[in-house]
DNA sequence: CTGTTAGCGCTTTCAG
DNA sequence: CTGAAAGCGCTAACAG
């Protein structure tokens, strides 16, 4: 028989709350709350039993209460559109960088296409922020002004790093290094698939191919860029106009990985063969780059090195030190792989 | 300025509050809260004014004190010990799953090290639980016995289906399939790096090896077999171990990809080729395991489809209808890549 | 040292 | 149709 009196013989399984635990030994709700975060004035024996009620009914205080009452939770919040290869990336490094910190990761996402409800990020914020996290990392987020009143810190979003502390990479650069490459082996019809135009990323991106394509002297064709939202599926219809069209590209530069790949499928469907027919260069070098047959060659971003950035910038954020950056530009690197070739 | 009277003419950036909605539109909160719930009783004239305010206010309800007032919060949780490639590819799964269905996604994850406390499934559940989520999905929990009241789905669990609703994949065959690739090459001193021993994966591969090497009729030499615990890092010693000894394995089947590439590694530190002077199979698939050089030969288990299929068994368990499985064995296959070859 | 009280932001009877 | 009031589980003054 259940030594405790309060919780355990009642017939349904509910929570045990710290009511629960203070009828059982004996003492008010707030001395059992006294104990929990080991406030003083209470007396060794006091504390010693009501420890031990706790432990017998395995009490577990509530987030949601003690964050509704006390705006102080130790829970960093991560707010994606979608656990897809680059957030998950982004996961990895920040679930590394927390280690050892004290806090917990408490990541979100809607259910939704990330197109549906733009500015998802904003609403998450307000339905998490001021209480449940002390602190939010958004990933990839369209809207700049939060309005928030916790620390924030976005990678990759919207707008410059000038709106807010921000972790990203060097886009720019990144693209100019792949459309580089592509010149390099002799392709002059080179097209490209855009990302998320609501994205800094993706207008960089752009910008580092028709920059690499004036240095290289060889002039842009508006026909052979299309617009992409960084996802597989809506890539296979723009890279199929451009891979169908009379004078083909003999290279596509697609703006992520994911469209990367997308742009492969629909070079596929086509009947072209990779790198034979056209080359292939993506964006990110998620690991997903590497299954594909031929691997994709491409532009690797240190994405979990983005992450466990973006954790330390907000810690600091959020202990109040002023962080000697508040903008975080990580170096690219292009992965040469087999989905490119001379033309 | 401002139209609004309520919160957007004081000086702090506070949260935008219910209270200040019913303030700014001159009604109760109480009628406030019946126009986002879109309760009946509320004139359509006042319905749409709060709507209004609503929007010039950007206001959006607090999910933590919803919550912990209505106990319905359409959010599932998923509880991982850390955010790494087998958990991540599992959100992968769920995130498409959960698309279209009204539910939103919450995963939670500790800061530290996953072994070091133990049980803290029970924990996250208990603070999570009754509040904030609707449902849960454990990932590896180590613990059976959840207490819980709100409804659970485990992939990969401690103990066998039994005890709860499961997700899980044939891990008895595939192992039986990596030994027997590898005795089919012609291999006889297997080595086997195990998992953590208080998951069932970990020993549903251990029979397997060893059935698998009964049925060849080669004999199990004790001093071949290792205690790992999934984690890369923990991997290379056993692995170092392994490969050290004088008559040392040809092969080795680590129970999952990272301590295959853990292995890989050390096989690497001590100067050895793989596959020329050792054969190493993983299991899982993870992505990264067609990263490493030569490129992984594993067991791929289909983990986004283990993530899709907890949540279709979740929503169900929730909406109360009976599923017609409460448990869920995916088939594995096995993935020869560049890691294995003749001894 | 301990208990009482108030209240976080919200939903939900229940009167008016 | 609308609002007053109670209370979800917890913490934080403040009395005793």
């Amino acid at each position: 028989m259940p030594p405790t009196p309060g919780a355990a013989d009642r017939g349904d399984l509910q929570r045990v709350t710290i009511t629960d635990v203070a009828q059982a030994a004996g003492v008010s709700v707030a001395t059992v709350s006294k104990v929990i975060n080991s406030r003083y004035g209470v007396a060794a024996a006091t504390s010693e039993r009501v420890q031990q009620v706790i432990d017998e009914l395995g009490y577990e205080s509530s987030l949601v209460a003690r964050s509704l009452r006390s705006h102080r939770t130790n829970v960093i919040g991560i707010l994606v559109a979608e656990f897809e290869p680059f957030s998950t990336e982004i996961l990895k490094g920040t679930s590394r960088a927390i280690a050892g910190t004290g806090y917990e990761l408490l990541a979100y996402s809607g259910g939704g296409r990330s197109g549906a409800v733009a500015g998802w990020e904003r609403r998450y914020l307000s339905r998490l922020s001021g209480t449940l996290i002390d602190g939010a990392i958004l990933v990839t987020p369209t809207v700049v002004e939060t309005g928030s009143q916790v620390p924030v810190v976005a990678i990759d979003p919207h707008a410059g790093p000038a709106h807010m502390p921000t972790v990203d990479s060097d886009n720019f650069q990144g693209a100019v290094l792949a459309t580089e490459h592509l010149l390099a082996l002799g392709h002059r019809r080179i097209g490209f698939l855009s990302g998320r135009e609501d994205l800094e990323s993706s207008r960089l991106r752009e910008e580092g191919y028709r920059t690499a394509l004036g240095r290289a002297g060889v002039p842009v064709d508006e026909s052979l860029v299309r617009v992409g939202d960084y996802r597989q599926e809506s890539a296979t219809g723009p890279a199929r106009e451009l891979l169908g069209l009379t004078e083909r590209p003999t290279a596509v530069f697609a703006a992520n990985d994911l469209s990367a790949i997308g742009t492969m499928q629909a070079a596929g469907d086509l009947g072209l063969s990779v790198p034979r027919d056209v080359s292939v260069v993506g964006f990110d070098n998620v690991p997903e780059s590497a299954l594909t047959t031929p691997p994709l060659t491409t532009v690797s971003q240190p994405m979990q090195r983005m992450g466990s950035e973006a954790v330390t910038l907000l810690i600091q954020l959020m202990s109040g030190t002023d962080p000697i950056r508040t903008h975080v530009r990580l170096p690219v690197e292009l992965v040469v792989r087999g989905s490119t070739a001379r033309p």
